[in-house]
RNA sequence: GCGGGUGUAGCUCAAUGGUAGAGCGACAGCCUUCCAAGCUGACGACGAGGGUUCGAUUCCCUUCACCCGCUCCA
């Protein structure tokens, strides 16, 4: 499949539009049609009802190490600045970069290394991305490359201080690139902030600024302990939130794939230190088999464990669920979820300042002057086990998914082409959606044959039958076999049509989507008929 | 962010320095007894801004968006 006649249908149909399309256009943000928004609601319900409301905590699902519970949450975008300060999306997404007009390449400005250098009476910063001895080497050659010297004049070059962060200089006039020819070709450092900013207050300022939320997980973590005060619920336990994150993403591309604005579906599963890696398996498991149960079962949906070395310290397992999408590179997958291990850094981060990420064990990163680097609220987020007595700080386990991304996924799998016989016999090309019924925007159309002999009327009254129980649709418009077709386009499972036997016997005629096979039922057993096809009983 | 390409109707595509065409779809009507039927009718577009010109959709500049490659992807 192409992904332009996935992109035409999605607009064709009204699942997805470019945002404020009328004005041009806005790059990384999408709208999302009548039939998308339909879709993308039943993704995001069925994930809440799978994953929280249907979730029986009395008994352990299959592959459980043992019961749990499951409750929801519905946090702000905006939240206290000091949150972002302490997960670390402060230090990670805020950065000072700096831009080479020579070679055209950007570097972080705290990750260009140099050191300064003098000969021939000209004295300059010659830059490397490399550390160490590669680092010092490479400034050597640089160097005597800059200056026309070979290998054995190397003593003609008078070095001053140790190989120093870019940060150090401030004349950018007398800086070599690390892939430049000539000095001056870096820009002064300019901020590049991966977060959405704002300002709180009709009056702006930098003490009134704040970020909408890059991820919802830590409206989660900062909610620990209100949850734990007001439900009752108790170790293993998970919090599922659904909403809007937003990230300035340095290349939004590929349809809604990498968007600036996006829906995340996001658990925190808390539950005790040495029982965390079985729970991290159950997990992973658990959310893969979703994806699959929902349709996306052929070989292009796969469970990636991260590889030691992609870990972060203080995780014991990742893992990505990934689906080849038709926009990427032979062999290429993307990313759909991430299900991470993340120990007891986030809410001990929240409790006693950001911990630094490569100590281990964990401990509060400090400034200069040894105080946290950011402080943490100073509250209590540890957990008090009534049976053992025993106090201790959770371990999370993370499954976080982005719904705009399985919205997408599924379409790309649903997108179907076939030949189908017309009037004539003759085979004609034929779009269709084959989405899973749970998913499709909707779950059937009822049309009249012909718009005479009363045939509309009864269409009318199954109509109203069914549409209290399901999102139905309703069509008399031009031929039979054109109705058929524009509800393939949008992915409805079944088709009730009346026809003449309709008046004489009382039964409809029913019709499958995928195989184009019509059976009769009794008009009035439309609602059992397709709440039995939807669950799966016929 | 860089380089290349592309922007014409809802979609797919024409043509043009001088009134912008078609197919499909959507809409209305007629007709139609099961897989994009037929007839009739009406609606509908030069991404945006600026410049050159008597006149610009066409040439030039800027900008926005999309596609491809590079970079990035926390």
């Amino acid at each position: 499949m192409e992904m332009d006649q996935l992109v035409a249908l999605c607009k064709r149909r009204g699942f997805l539009f470019q945002s404020s399309e009328i004005y041009g256009g806005l790059n990384g943000f999408w709208d999302y049609g009548p039939m998308g928004v339909e879709l993308k609601r039943n993704v995001r319900e069925a994930w809440w009802r799978d994953m929280v409301t249907a979730h029986n905590e009395q008994t352990a699902p299959a592959g459980a190490p043992g019961p749990y519970e499951m409750t929801g949450l519905d946090c702000a975008i905006i939240m206290h600045p000091q949150v972002w300060k302490c997960s670390g999306h402060y230090d990670l997404f805020h950065d000072f970069m700096v831009d080479c007009r020579e070679s055209k390449h950007r570097y972080r400005h705290d990750q260009v290394w140099g050191r300064w250098v003098e000969a021939r009476g000209q004295r300059f910063f010659v830059t490397t991305e490399a550390l160490g001895h590669e680092g010092l080497e490479e400034t050597e050659q640089r160097a005597l490359k800059f200056f026309g010297l070979r290998a054995k004049n190397a003593d003609e070059l008078v070095w001053d201080g140790p190989l120093v962060s870019l940060t150090t200089v401030d004349d950018s006039a007398k800086v070599l690139g690390p892939e430049a020819k000539a000095l001056g070709s870096l820009t002064e450092p300019r901020e590049f902030n991966l977060m959405f900013k704002t300002y709180i207050g009709a009056l702006g300022g930098e003490e009134s600024a704040a970020f909408l939320r890059p991820e919802t997980a830590q409206g989660i973590f900062v909610n620990f302990k209100n949850v734990l005060d007001s439900t009752r619920v108790r170790l293993p336990f998970g919090i599922a939130q659904v909403g809007k994150s937003f990230r300035n993403e340095i290349t939004p591309r590929n349809f809604t794939f990498r968007s600036r604005e996006f829906e995340q579906m996001e658990i925190e599963f808390f539950c005790r230190p040495g029982e965390s890696p079985e729970w991290y398996r159950y997990w992973r498991d658990r959310r893969f088999r979703w994806y699959v149960e929902l349709g996306l079962s052929s070989d292009r949906l796969r469970l990636r464990d991260h590889e030691a070395a992609e870990l972060s310290h203080y995780s014991t397992g990742t893992a990505d669920i990934e689906y080849a999408f038709p926009f990427m590179a032979q062999g290429e997958f993307g990313e759909l979820e991430g299900i991470a291990h993340r120990g007891d850094f986030d809410l001990r981060s929240h409790m006693e300042g950001k911990l630094d990420p490569k100590t281990r064990p964990l401990e509060v990163e400090k400034d200069e002057h040894g105080q946290p680097r950011h402080r943490g609220s100073g509250r209590d987020l540890s957990y008090f086990d009534a049976d053992t007595k025993e106090r201790f700080i959770p371990h999370v386990i993370e499954p976080s998914a982005g719904a705009d991304r399985a919205t997408l996924a599924f379409l790309c799998e649903a997108y179907c082409e076939d030949e189908v016989p017309d009037e004539n016999g003759k085979p004609t090309k034929r779009t269709l959606m084959k989405f899973h019924p749970r998913l499709a925007p909707y779950k059937a159309a009822v049309f009249p044959l012909v718009r005479k002999d009363g045939m509309p009327e009864v269409a009318q009254a199954i109509y109203a039958e069914l549409k209290p129980h399901f999102n139905v649709f309703y069509d008399e418009k031009s031929a039979a076999g054109r109705r058929y077709r524009r509800q393939d386009e949008i992915g409805t499972p079944y088709c009730i049509t009346v026809d003449g036997q309709t008046l004489t016997d009382g039964t409809v005629t029913v019709r499958d989507r995928d195989s184009l096979r019509q059976w009769r039922v009794p008009k009035d057993a439309c609602v059992d008929e397709i709440r039995r096809l939807l669950a799966g009983e016929l």
